[in-house]
DNA sequence: TAGACTCAG
DNA sequence: GATTCTGAGTCTA
């Protein structure tokens, strides 16, 4: 009886329910310490040791550690920094480039150590380690670093000591950011997503926290407000408010038709299951991004000249953008925000499809885009803002978007690289003709198929595919991302098509060196 | 599918 | 509370 009700629930909860009831997952959730400034001071080292703030338009974003001691604190405007802290150095973070580039080195690092990591923002990472757990045994069972635990009780499940595995793998893959990249971090360790991002904010900068089963509603609770609960916006928190709710306590207690009245029944399911620090969500590998676009605030402008000078400079770094992406995008939106005369402004946005002419193999290259792949945009973008803003009257414009997507899915658009990736593109398609592709950014793949499949058989293919690539022992820390013989320092300055092109061709030795007949296969071509 | 809205860092 | 800039996701029409 118990036994079929077990393999009920297997057939329609996801893998992350089940794991749940047991605690089963190991979440890491890494955080780098005050990201956009240790880039900066990487990048310019005499800035270390000094307050460093940095600015985007008349803000203070964000700033190092030598800042908030002095009173400086994130997105403060520059005036009342300076006020507070007359020598803060500012450096103009306006450009997300190197941002964007460091944010993706540590990705791949993170990768090496399991294929579930998802990105969030630039500076953060979820990464489930569960399959990693479970086949080494033999690692350490203290846990490495802070223990969050109020409590005498433990959980019999297990999950102690897989916790512990966890905390491990964690240090060692803070150990590689810091000795590879010059990265430090913080890093939380549960069962959920939502308990590991909470942990890791207890012990900061450049430490870890592991959080034990037992202690997760004591943890939730210290949040006391249900706004500190991520996923609990200021829309969501409005709505609360109104019902009276304003503690982690009321939220838990509250009678669900009226939170649903209010919020919807996905949000009120959703946000009351977070306030008692549960989290069925899994890491959902990310993917090369869904849209590529940038926008930009100002001083209000009234002329279509400004505005044509604005979507000049603008549209310039989105085609950069997504040139360097290699995708073809259908889609181009326009976002504007609008200054209404009783000053409140209003975000309104436009979109079309359209025909993205690629470069590649033209006789008349004339940078990203080509100068009449431009003009062509700028009359569509024109377009777009005469459909939002009637110039016949008068209008005001603080903020104008660009923004492409509508990109080809993954499966038919970027080239099978790595071996990891040719497991997933057997579900699609593969009658493709032999068109000059794109390079590919990232060993990604399609999730899903993995999702589908039975659970034994998933743990098989994990563990393949983890056999795959190189071995994450800190011993050799830069065996997957830096191809034997090459200083990493010298590696990670190459342009990334050249680094891809260097990784690709170790994992190609790599594969003939040992590759061997894999009957899995068989299954994903019967699958497709 | 377009567009508004909400969430996140 | 919104301010920066970027991107994902959901909901409605």
């Amino acid at each position: 009886m118990e036994g079929e009700d077990e393999d009920h629930e297997f057939l329609f909860n996801t893998s992350a329910d089940q794991s749940f009831n047991k605690h089963e997952r190991v979440i890491i959730h890494i955080d780098i310490d005050c990201f956009y400034a240790q880039v900066e001071m990487i990048l310019n080292p005499s800035l270390r040791g000094k307050p460093l703030g940095i600015k985007q338009k008349n803000i203070v974003v964000t700033c190092n550690y030598e800042a908030r001691a002095l009173g400086v604190e994130k997105l403060m405007t520059i005036k009342s920094a300076l006020e507070k802290c007359p020598s803060l150095i500012l450096a103009n973070g306006e450009d997300l480039k190197k941002y964007r580039e460091m944010s993706e080195k540590i990705y791949q690092v993170l990768q090496s150590y399991s294929l579930f990591v998802e990105k969030l923002g630039f500076d953060e990472n979820f990464i489930d380690v569960t399959h990693k757990v479970v086949k080494c045994p033999e690692v350490p069972q203290v846990i490495t670093g802070h223990t969050f635990q109020d409590s005498d009780g433990i959980c019999a499940c297990g999950c102690t000591e897989r916790l512990a595995q966890g905390s491990f793998i964690a240090q060692k893959m803070r150990d590689r950011l810091r000795d590879e990249l010059g990265i430090t971090s913080c890093a939380g360790i549960a069962f959920n997503k939502l308990l590991a991002k909470l942990i890791g904010t207890t012990h900061k900068p450049n430490q870890q926290t592991t959080l034990l089963s037992t202690s997760s509603l004591s943890l939730i609770k210290s949040l006391k407000h249900p706004r500190n609960i991520p996923g609990i916006g200021s829309a969501i928190n409005r709505k609360l408010e109104a019902l009276g709710i304003d503690t982690i306590e009321k939220l838990q207690s509250a009678e669900i038709f009226k939170l649903t009245e209010a919020l919807g029944a996905k949000i009120a399911n959703q946000i009351q299951q977070l306030s008692f620090g549960i989290d069925n969500s899994h890491v959902k590998i990310t993917d090369r991004p869904k849209s590529i676009g940038a926008e930009d605030g100002f001083t209000p402008i009234r002329s279509e000249v400004e505005v044509q000078k604005k979507l000049t400079c603008l549209l310039d770094r989105v085609l950069e953008l997504v040139e360097k992406d290699g995708r073809k995008p259908s889609q181009l939106k326009l976002t504007v925000r609008k200054l209404h005369p009783s000053s409140h402004s209003v975000r309104e946005s436009r979109q079309t499809t359209i025909e993205y002419a690629t470069e590649t193999g033209s006789s008349t290259h004339q940078g990203p885009g080509g100068e009449k792949q431009k003009v062509k945009l700028m009359t569509t973008l024109k377009n777009l803002f005469e459909k939002i803003i009637d110039c016949d009257v008068s209008w005001q414009v603080t903020l104008l978007g660009i923004s492409f997507s509508g990109f080809p899915s993954s499966n038919s658009a970027s080239p099978v690289k790595n071996s990891i990736n040719k497991y997933f593109h057997l579900k699609a398609s593969s009658s493709r003709s032999e068109e000059p592709q794109p390079p590919a950014k990232r060993g990604r793949f399609d999730e899903s198929v993995l999702q589908e499949l039975p659970p034994d058989i998933r743990q098989e293919v994990l563990q393949d595919m983890q056999n795959q690539l190189p071995s994450s022992d800190a011993q050799k820390p830069t065996d997957f991302n830096c191809p034997k013989g090459i200083d990493p320092l010298v590696f990670y300055e190459l342009p990334m098509e050249i680094r891809e092109e260097l990784l690709a061709e170790e994992r190609m030795k790599k594969q003939t060196i040992k590759r061997k007949p894999n009957n899995l296969l068989q299954y994903f071509r019967k699958a497709s």
